[in-house]
DNA sequence: CTTGACCTTCCAGTTACTGGAGGCCTTATC
DNA sequence: GATAAGGCCTCCAGTAACTGGAAGGTCAAG
């Protein structure tokens, strides 16, 4: 397969597909004329890594995942820490993102958006304190 | 006042005072000796800064928002529009996560986490298809 | 007069790509 | 055989919003 086969077949874009191979998380094979020639395993990597990215996790966290994925002598409570820890930064994310979302929903429903200058949202920005 | 002081009464890192003078967002005046010499209104320039960023809205955001802080004609639309539009972004980013939260629940409940090899989270992320 | 806390600028690094330039390889068509 | 389209290559720069650190000037205290 060349690199637009598994980015069709793995959902990412070729110019993803070099970057990772880049930092090392495959390396494909060559052909003749320089081009990469991706094997099943390949293949079957780059969808792991899709997946993995797509629940969020770090690029670290993925090459963390991929050797242990790899590692059949591996321990389940290494790659459960590293999910784990992933999950509680994923909440603490949420738990901000929602206080914002009060807020702002807050601001915007007081706003009367229309053509006068009056609004709350700056005037609770630009408050004192 | 000096950076430290501003620092200190914004609550905003020095290094991030110079970075918001450098893009353009304040522009206080220097000292002979060179050092940046700041004015209440820079002050509370920052302070808004400090709150609209603490509030999610990306530098941009802040820009145009501290622009319509700053003209008086302003119609409170535009910055409805701005916020609104903000609040969406937070809405389907806090979506995102949400999916992700879910999906790395079940997985780590699922994981028993343990010294054997066997792991649900690796057999989902390297599941084919 | 020196020490330490400030302040300055400039450069590099962070995350995970993404866009684009310039150019080679392959295949099909005229 | 020439050419055009499409795919592939590398390399460089840019993104967002800082952050860390080096090298060096300034200021107040003792």
């Amino acid at each position: 397969m060349n690199i637009g086969d598994v980015a069709d077949r793995s959902g990412l874009p070729a110019k993803t597909i070099r970057y990772y191979e880049e930092i090392g998380l495959i390396s494909p094979n060559r052909d003749g004329n320089g081009y990469r020639r991706f094997a099943e395993q390949d293949l079957h990597k780059l969808a792991f890594l899709a997946r993995a990215r797509a629940l969020g996790f770090t690029i670290e966290d993925c090459r963390a995942l991929l050797a242990l994925y790899e590692d059949n002598t591996r321990a389940s409570a290494d790659v459960k820490r590293i999910a784990r820890d992933h999950l509680q930064r994923i909440e603490a994310k949420i738990a901000d993102l929602r206080a914002m979302q009060d807020t702002l929903t807050e601001l915007v429903d007081a706003c009367a958006g229309d053509a006068r200058p009056d609004c709350p949202i700056l005037r609770d920005l630009g408050r004192e304190g």
